[in-house]
DNA sequence: CGGAGCGTTGAAAGCCCTCAACGTTTGTGG
DNA sequence: CCACAAACGTTGAGGGCTTTCAACGCTCCG
């Protein structure tokens, strides 16, 4: 079971102890694999779970009543996708897989007990919802201070220093099931623009994206461009 | 005092006891009033204290390296302004006053000891910055999703639930003190474009925007215009 | 084999930015 | 009290970036 594994991973960015972590993975519930773009939680639906993505890739999204899409953010492995839900009870977005994802699910009932039991991890718990809130801030710059190349530059590089958070990249390169679509949809883009930009991307050799991998070429131009801060997060 | 009618208005939002409110009041260290377009919490700096915004208005924001500037969010009277500080230590992003604004702060170190002894007053606090990313998501719908004139009266409509909720809007209309230019570093425009867009409400008789204060025409159709969800934060 | 999803490319149109200029208001110092 | 500068708002013209529309190729899968 590669279960423990991952829940090392979030521990190594949100720093819990082996007992909170043997905690939390004594709650689980179940354990569900979900098939690619598969919606997982609705919008305003009540909830009773909080689902920790073990593997695959999830988004956010809002979608207006006109059928345009927004993605808000997507999870990585180690990350809980509807956090909000255990103190809020619903979600004011929905959550759907991108790729083939699993997921396990801890009942909000247990995590009371657990809650109560190891306070650091009601701390860590509000850690990582301020970890969501600060990528958040990083997605509206990219919208709304970047040009085109500039948002996608920088979303290749955010998503850099996550994957390499969780061990998942190496020499620069790693796996990214978007299509453009959801590239796109992350970043404001038409489909049709967001290849264009990839196809500009290589010619300029910042970096290369296709079929679901990234590799990313130049560092620092590709940073320059995305006008991406290294430390963006400020949780060093 | 007007203080205590501002922590009033913040438990309305957050569900506080009046026992929450007055230990909340007591741990108050000193109440500062800033003049406008003061930088208050500077990015990245070792922080000590949770500042309540009383009266004001305040925003958040990024800057790049070439002086252009993000807004992130803006806090009304009773919003908490770097809450994210006691969890983490410091902020990934500053904080200034608009106009004049009169903070009341709070020293973690209080902080704690009130969290310890009311335990739901530290899910209260991690309520609010919820409620902040729930904003989050808000804004990057609206910079990924819909154009300059949508922008504008998403952020209107939004703005003016937020005030409503704190009893500082009547008859559909409200002060805020942003400027065009503030708007159009909300909504990833420039001030120019914002002037045209601000005309174009007003000749068609949907929001008038102007020195200061906006009065909204028709709801109905501005809702529509920004593609503005009344049930936005499904916090209800 | 046909269709759906994804990627690719071209042409034209539109939205927003840039640049530039000017008016008004506010605040400050002579 | 007035002159002046700074901040804000306003308007026009031109250009560039991105969208829209359309078409086509490829791969995968039923």
């Amino acid at each position: 079971m590669s279960l423990t594994l991952d829940l090392t991973r979030v521990s190594r960015r949100l720093a819990m102890t082996t007992v909170q972590i043997a905690a939390l993975e004594a709650a689980i519930d179940n354990i569900n694999t979900y098939p690619r773009r598969t919606l997982v939680v609705r919008r305003g639906i009540r909830i009773h779970h909080i689902n920790l993505l073990v593997h695959g890739t999830m988004c956010q999204y809002r979608d207006a009543r006109d059928g345009c899409r927004q993605l808000l953010g997507y999870q990585l492995p180690g990350d809980f996708v509807d956090l909000q839900g255990y103190p809020l009870g619903r979600l004011s977005y929905n959550v759907a897989t991108i790729g083939e994802a699993t997921v396990a699910s801890i009942p909000h009932e247990r995590l009371n007990v657990i809650v109560r039991d190891h306070p650091n991890l009601a701390r860590m718990l509000w850690l990582s919802t301020l970890h969501d809130a600060s990528l958040h801030r990083e997605w509206i710059f990219r919208l709304g201070r970047l040009d085109a190349i500039g948002r996608v530059a920088n979303l290749l590089c955010e998503t850099h220093e996550r994957m390499e958070a969780i061990g998942r990249a190496q020499n620069r390169a790693y796996a990214l099931p978007l299509t453009q679509q959801d590239i796109g949809e992350a970043c404001g883009l038409t489909s049709v623009h967001v290849n264009r930009v990839v196809r500009k991307l290589r010619e300029d050799s910042l970096a290369d994206v296709s079929c679901g991998s990234v590799q990313i070429l130049d560092w620092a131009k590709l940073a320059r461009m995305g006008k991406f801060d290294p430390n963006y997060l400020c949780l060093a």
